[in-house]
DNA sequence: AGGACCAAATTGGTCAGACCAAATATAGGG
DNA sequence: CCCTATATTTGGTCTGACCAATTTGGTCCT
């Protein structure tokens, strides 16, 4: 999989794909743009447009003089899916690490949305969980009304900070798991009693009781892939769907 | 403030301005390439760093046959700073967003820290706890040892997705509110709970505690920069300290 | 009139070669 | 050995050109 049609790209992928393998200590001064341009047989044009991907990406600085290598923990929150698509499987610790972070601004989410939501929007909600109970057999046909539960909620509570990070989480993310095809066993109970809880606390409109909700849910659903990660590990068949 | 030194830095400044500024509806055509140049009088080159720049901030995406604006809650977190920075003061509401998603991140991170420290790490934050206790008679002393902390905990808690968002967060936010130069006014019980609450939560290592004492922290900052905030907007003497 | 199809203009992607200013490396003098 | 002046490297920008993909506009057929 190399990457995208432009040259740019592609010269940006491969090099960020070396910063990323740790090729550079921080602080290490870069090639210089003649050089690389050189290297992929490439104009400088080519080859700025590409650093300066890299460059918004936090993975290096440019300065006249010479560029720079920066701290990998330094750099912008995009790198994620590239760092993932390293060696072709993603790390189950990253991945744990992702879905509880999503977990929490999922929980975030719904408190505020339980909390600020009009008495339409209630029901609105309501109504998206009672979708979300019936569809509720399988994991494919889960999958949409839950995304659209999420995105109401994503609507009402209107945090504009959670969205962005949202997006960036989303698109590093999903995009990998999807392609992996794999589907984590939910625990039976679980979907019952988030529903059930939700209902609750929509009723009540109780934020508090609607993130816990959510926390709950999450928590399980790590594990639950944690597990899936696991059996993949054993039977490496991954086969990408498309 | 202008922006950069580089001449396609500002191209990128001005046009991520005038996008931010909805000048452009989504799905709109934005200005050609040639258009921009003879615009900014500048070089065809220049401008497409520019533009490479607005495509990773997800702003725009470009083809050949012309480029398109993109919906603004589809980009990237990175468009959190400059969106602050557009008329000077920053937007209440966001600064709110702001804090209550990094509580929740820093909660987040607190829980897994104090789960996962070792008896050394304990140790070293134990005492990371009793320095904020001491140097924390007022707020500009108590910001070096309450980073230490945040940073001891996120190192501890090494998940690099909480990491890498509270990077750019902070990157974006930090900034600003230091040029604002604003004082929030802790009440003085604040620190005092937190401070206990997180020795008792060390002492048992009790994640939970620690989770619950952040969240809990973060509630009365935001409260009192919220007040701050209002207190500016009364008497707008914005002076940039710099 | 409406829709399918084809040619021309537009646009992004790339290349080559050149110049400048800032930063770095090098050599020389104290 | 350190400091300074010079030469070189390097990033930033410009000009002008070519290609391929898309858009656009018009034509033709139904």
């Amino acid at each position: 999989m190399p990457s995208s049609n432009t040259i740019s790209h592609e010269i940006a992928y491969a090099l960020r794909d070396e910063i990323l393998r740790q090729r550079y200590q921080s602080g290490d001064r870069f090639p210089s743009e003649r050089d690389l341009a050189a290297r992929f047989d490439a104009s400088r044009g080519a080859v700025r447009e590409a650093l300066s991907q890299l460059e918004q990406l936090g993975l290096i600085r440019t300065q006249p003089g010479g560029a720079r290598v920066q701290s990998l923990n330094a750099a912008s929150l995009a790198i994620l899916g590239p760092l993932l698509e390293l060696d072709g499987h993603p790390d189950p610790l990253l991945v744990d690490q992702f879905l509880q972070t999503f977990g929490v601004l999922a929980a975030l989410t719904a408190k505020s949305a339980v909390n600020a939501a009009s008495p339409e929007q209630l029901i609105q909600l309501k109504k998206l969980v009672v979708d979300l109970k019936d569809q509720a057999n399988d994991y494919e046909g889960m999958q949409p009304p839950w995304r659209e539960l999420l995105e109401a909620m994503s609507a009402i509570s209107d945090n504009l900070v959670v969205r962005l990070i949202s997006n960036d989480l989303k698109a590093q993310f999903v995009g990998q798991m999807l392609k992996l095809g794999f589907r984590p066993d939910l625990k039976k109970g679980s979907r019952d009693r988030l529903v059930t809880t939700l209902r609750v606390s929509l009723n009540e409109q109780d934020g508090e009781r609607a993130s816990q909700a959510m926390q709950d849910h999450f928590e399980e659903f790590r594990e639950a892939v944690g597990e899936a990660i696991r059996f993949k590990a054993d039977k490496p068949s991954n086969r990408v769907v498309n």
